[in-house]
DNA sequence: GCGTTGTCTGACAGCGCTGTCATATTGCTT
DNA sequence: AAGCAATATGACAGCGCTGTCAGACAACGC
């Protein structure tokens, strides 16, 4: 005795009406009557019915199935979004597609173009730094692909975009360091063209000014998100006449190389210098000294984002006006001074 | 004008066969002449045609869709597994739907029931530990699902099995050490419900043996994958009377609680306590001392995986008789005594 | 009451492919 | 050369759904 799946044939007759309807009905178009509406869904319940995805492609030319493309060196960051985004996928029926994309590569737009026409995918989520392509944009919107862009660096805020309060929570934190009276803060910036960690930079120059602490140039140091990077830099710091005492930087990557660099050199953190991060990756716990930093909360950003786009593509509006917020891990790796 | 994509009767025509030939074509089907084989190939590669999943499955009643079920706290791990599946699977046009699966949810099984039906998918790649519950593995064949296990633990191995020399890997960390003039050394055995690092252990234990070392039962404790056990771990070696000089944790992660603990209680590494661990997170690279320990090739792994589950999807015989290699990272926690 | 909108509902074709089964073709035997 | 098995190919229905369009029905005004 099988148990075969019910199929919209099923759900027709015990409704007494026709497949066509039971379609209007799972699809939510309207013109149908409440009273039938109601029969439908009985009938659907009773059965246990469910749509045969492949069935709703082939015959409605639009598939179920949305694309994640990321092109981010850091697995736990993408890994949390992910999580986010096939929960809610999941529970409304909905396929992802993952992908990575390498801006590196020459071609990668054709890559992607004929990602979308061999798997058929009718939305995309980008996440940074692929959020911040206009060309991967403009080519998205030469195909008709809706898409969501998770924490864009660009201008200003836009309806397909799932953003945090990146800046504040930098700002906070500088807010913070200075706090436990540190006036001489370093930056190592983000890489230049991860246009997103400009919020972060912005957030350690905003947060100076307030305090009214002067920015030294010198203080100010272009990194480019390894840990190799971060090493660089923190040798670049400490060899300063005129020594920071407090290091900020936009990943914990650097972070942790600034640290290193400075426990190798016999200094002690945070005793010499207090340093903070960005991420919360899993390292920045098991630093020695544990390191301060911001936490994204990435999986509810990785939700939101799959909301907008299933939203977008089914014609609802949308409305989430509260915007997941970063928060501060404060660790041992701040001092007061 | 709109380039549509081209279907099996515009190949038909211009091949000048059938429908259902070129189908036989496209599945790789036997009973068809080497000439008439030519001529579909001709007409698919000249109209750069693609059958469209959605219409095969609709009509095969078989899908083109493999899951790939995880059950592990490291995103590091998964996400690595994850690349070498993505990469094949794309390449032979077959859809992954990655899925969390925790075995502490008391009813896991029937969610994955619910899934397989749900997602229609029919076939499945299975990390560790789930590659060891015995109870998913019968649900499995119950639901007529092939399987692919990434490094199960269990007895024998099996051909619908991914694993690689962990066990000999470890031995050589072990004789690595050994070779350092170390002779009290400490292991942190893996999560017993992890199977798969039993083999860990063994390795440990036969590498003792063999240079005739005395393995003394406080030198190997419990440990339970995470790095709040490697610091209780850690607690419990440094208390000992009679110290080990190095210690081996079945992961990264508790060989950096190690780490954490012996810093803090004043000890120096390398210098007092030689450590060793195993997985190659980044986490390794960034501790200081960076960590030694053992990289397995994941991506390679998951990508073999991947063939052989979509060989024996397809109905074709597989053999790849080498199995992918681990490697020793030797950092600087490891010290000559 | 009748015509006239406007709102629901259904019949039906067809999306692109594969399974079944019948038919055509080939190769081999004698 | 005829006969037969083995092999290769094709016709056709149908997978489960949606789009189109026509028909049924309700509501409304006069």
């Amino acid at each position: 005795m099988k148990k075969k799946q019910s199929t919209i044939v099923d759900v027709a007759k015990k409704a007494g009406v026709s497949t066509k309807t039971v379609s209007r009905v799972i699809n939510n178009e309207n013109g149908v009557r409440a009273q039938t509406l109601k029969k439908v869904n009985l009938a659907i319940e009773q059965l246990n019915y469910r749509p045969n995805v492949f069935a709703q492609s082939l015959a409605g030319g639009r598939t179920r199935i949305i694309g994640l493309i990321y092109d981010n060196p850091n697995p736990v960051y993408i890994s949390h979004i992910m999580d986010g985004v096939l929960g809610y996928c999941y529970q409304k029926e909905y396929a992802v597609i993952i992908h990575p994309c390498s801006l590196a590569d020459k071609d990668y737009l054709s890559v992607m173009q004929q990602l979308i026409k061999k798997t058929r995918l009718t939305g995309m989520i980008l996440t940074p730094p692929l959020s911040d392509s206009r060309e991967f944009l403009n080519m998205l919107q030469q195909n008709e692909i809706p898409s969501v862009l998770i924490s864009p660096g660009g201008e200003k805020s836009r309806s397909d975009a799932v953003i945090t309060n990146e800046y504040e929570a930098t700002k906070e934190m500088i807010r913070y360091i200075i706090s436990k009276n540190h006036q001489k803060i370093a930056l190592i910036k983000g890489h230049p063209e991860h246009v997103a960690l400009l919020k972060r930079t912005q957030g350690y120059m905003d947060a100076m000014s307030e305090a009214k602490l002067e920015i030294k140039s010198e203080y100010v140091i272009q990194g480019y998100n390894s840990y190799e990077s971060g090493l660089e830099c923190g040798t670049q710091l400490i060899k300063l006449k005129d020594k920071p005492t407090a290091i900020f930087a936009a990943n914990d990557e650097m972070a942790s190389g600034v640290m290193k660099v400075i426990l190798d050199s016999g200094y002690e953190v945070p005793k010499d210098f207090s340093i903070a991060g960005f991420d919360d990756t899993p390292v920045s716990q098991m630093l020695n000294p544990p390191l301060s930093t911001i936490k994204q909360p990435l999986e509810v950003m990785g939700e939101l984002a799959a909301k907008k786009l299933i939203a977008e593509l089914e014609g609802l509006d949308f409305f989430e006006n509260q915007k997941p917020k970063s928060s501060l891990i404060i660790r041992e790796s701040i001092l007061e001074r």
